[in-house]
Parts: C-alpha cells; sequence; structure tokens
DNA sequence: AACTAAATGCAACAATGTTGCATTTAGTTG
DNA sequence: CAACTAAATGCAACATTGTTGCATTTAGTT
C-alpha cells in the first residue's frame, strides 16, 4: 500500500522523503483517524523525530494527492440536539461553498444499525457527512465545464 | 425551542442563567455545528461578551442533559483512503473503551445519496460515525446492570 | 433583604495549528 | 561520482483552541 503511494508521489514529481514514507507508514499501520500529533508521538514512540510542521505539510500534500482524506466539520463541533431521532445527525457539506445542511431518514438509520449489529456493534445514535456539491455549486460547475469544452 | 430547553435545565435543579439562555439561542438560531469559539464571536457581533470558559462549561452541561451533542473523532483528523469505495468512511466508536473500528457498504452509499439527491445533493462521498458500545462493552453493562438488579 | 450553593470571570497554562526564512537533502546533470 | 538546484525540512515565533484553580458574582431560596 505505502508502496504504490510512494509511486504516486514520484510520478507527480514530488520527492519520496524519510518523513512522508514514516507519515505514510503509520497511517497504514494504524488504520485509524489520527491527528498531526497522534502522529508524532506514535513516530516519537518508535525513535523517529519528525518537526510538526512537517507533518502538517506532508498530510496537506497527501490529501491533494488524494492519498488521505481529511475528516470535516472537524474540531469538536457541537449542535443542540433538535432533531425529533434520538440525536442522530446527518449534513451534507458542499466544497463549493461550504454550505451545511441537516437531514434525517429513519430508514437509512435503521439500515446503517442493522449493519453495524451483524459486525456486533450495538450503536446508539448516528452522524454522518454527505461531502459534496450543493444544487448551485453543482450548476455552476456544468456551466464552467461546458465553457472550458467549448475552447 | 429553548423555552423547553430552559425548562428541563430547572427541572434538573440547574440555574437559568443569561449565559446558558444566549448559547442556546444560537445554537437554536443557527442550526448548524458549531465550535465554542463560534459561539463566542457570534454572540460578540450582536454586542454580548461571554467567557469562553463559561461557553465551555455550558456546553458540556448541555451535552450531559441531552440538549446539545458533541462530535466525536473531533479535531480535523485524517486518515489515508485506503478502501476501496472511493474516499467514503465509516466508524463504529466505543463510547465504553474507545475503540474505533472502520466497516463499508456499498448498498448503505448507494441508499444515503440517493436521499440526498432527492434533496438536490450531489454526493461525492461519505463520512459517517456510529456511536455506541462494542460487544466487549455491551457484554460489561450488560453484567454491571444485573448485579445492580439484584441488590 | 439576607443567605448560599451554584455559576461566572479571570489568569495562567496546555495543546493544536500556521507562517517566514535559513539550512539540508533528493534527484538530476555533467 | 561530484556538483548542482529545486524542493523539502527544521526552527522560531506566533495564532487559535481547550483546560484548570480560585476569587467574585448571582439565581433561586428563606
Ligand atoms: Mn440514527
Ligand atoms: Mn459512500
Ligand atoms: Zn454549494
Ligand atoms: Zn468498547
Amino acid at each position: 500500500m505505502v508502496q504504490e503511494a510512494m509511486g504516486e508521489l514520484r510520478g507527480q514529481g514530488y520527492k519520496v522523503t524519510r518523513s512522508r514514507r514514516l507519515v505514510m507508514e503509520v497511517l497504514d499501520k494504524v488504520d485509524k483517524p489520527l491527528s498531526p500529533y497522534d502522529i508524532q508521538r506514535l513516530l516519537q514512540q518508535q525513535g523517529e523525530a519528525l518537526n510538526h510542521v512537517t507533518i502538517y505539510r506532508t498530510l496537506d500534500l497527501l490529501c491533494r494527492l488524494n492519498l488521505a482524506h481529511r475528516v470535516l466539520l472537524s474540531g469538536g463541533f457541537i449542535r443542540c440536539a433538535l432533531s425529533p431521532q434520538g440525536g442522530c445527525h446527518r449534513f451534507m457539506v458542499c466544497r463549493g461553498c461550504g454550505s451545511i445542511r441537516e437531514f434525517i431518514d429513519d430508514a437509512l438509520c435503521h439500515e446503517e444499525s442493522g449493519i453495524t449489529r451483524t459486525l456486533g456493534f450495538h450503536t446508539e445514535h448516528h452522524y454522518s457527512e454527505s461531502l459534496g456539491l450543493c444544487s448551485d455549486c453543482y450548476r455552476k460547475q456544468l456551466e464552467e465545464d461546458s465553457t472550458y469544452n467549448r475552447m
């Protein structure tokens, strides 16, 4: 997995460095979301010291190349549980204009709970983000694309 | 909405204060996830100064009373996109032991995309958390409950 | 109006994230 | 292989976000 990522880096003209390999190996091994400082601590434990700035910049690059994914709506965000469903929250987050809309769907909650139950997990409530484009931004994008194609 | 929340506070023996009312009103009006400092800035704009510590403590209380919800896995966490599905991530997060397991389900993604499409949104990928108890913690909980009931 | 437990604000600190610039290094060239 | 250079790293300094202890203020009661 890390090998292919290295190839992707090289192919896009980026250097394959010790820092980048180390960060990727940690992400690959741990296989769950890690903050930049989490990564620094894990590397420290295996005797590898990396400056936190380097880790931030490496992660930025990995995201640009689609080798990593950054969880949005981040930072311990908080919201009043005004919805009827017991604490379940689902959001549509537009990457164009940054707008956020909430929606709720009982059937979906039911299905998702069923899937996790077969994995031995007892779900109490859900939180989900749908990342994409709102209708306005989608339309704008279509226009831009067709303008571009006509040239 | 804020009225009922006030009643809940009073009913549980907590005081209804200016700070608490202001925080609730913002959450109620904005109706999307806000960080504590987001809330402070919004209140500042309407001429209401609140110390950030007070906001943190108010939000903690609202969460304990189930009047607000804190998004977990918070803080711009990052993870390598190793999964086959195009950038979709679904996690089971145990509130007992804090363990995290990832799962993926095509049918679920399909259904969720369909729902948002009917709302005019064009989804590119998903991120979801199922909050609850892993099988170990669920079993422990059951044992504790039965011990308690026998007394 | 007086009382008191609870809530707030303040200060000081810890943790996380960003930027500019000097130094080092991966990959290339001769 | 040695020299070269653009790219990457590390460092310092700073900005933002989150936590704790303690003195002061206040909501709800008597
Ligand atoms: Mn649900
Ligand atoms: Mn999906
Ligand atoms: Zn949009
Ligand atoms: Zn557990």
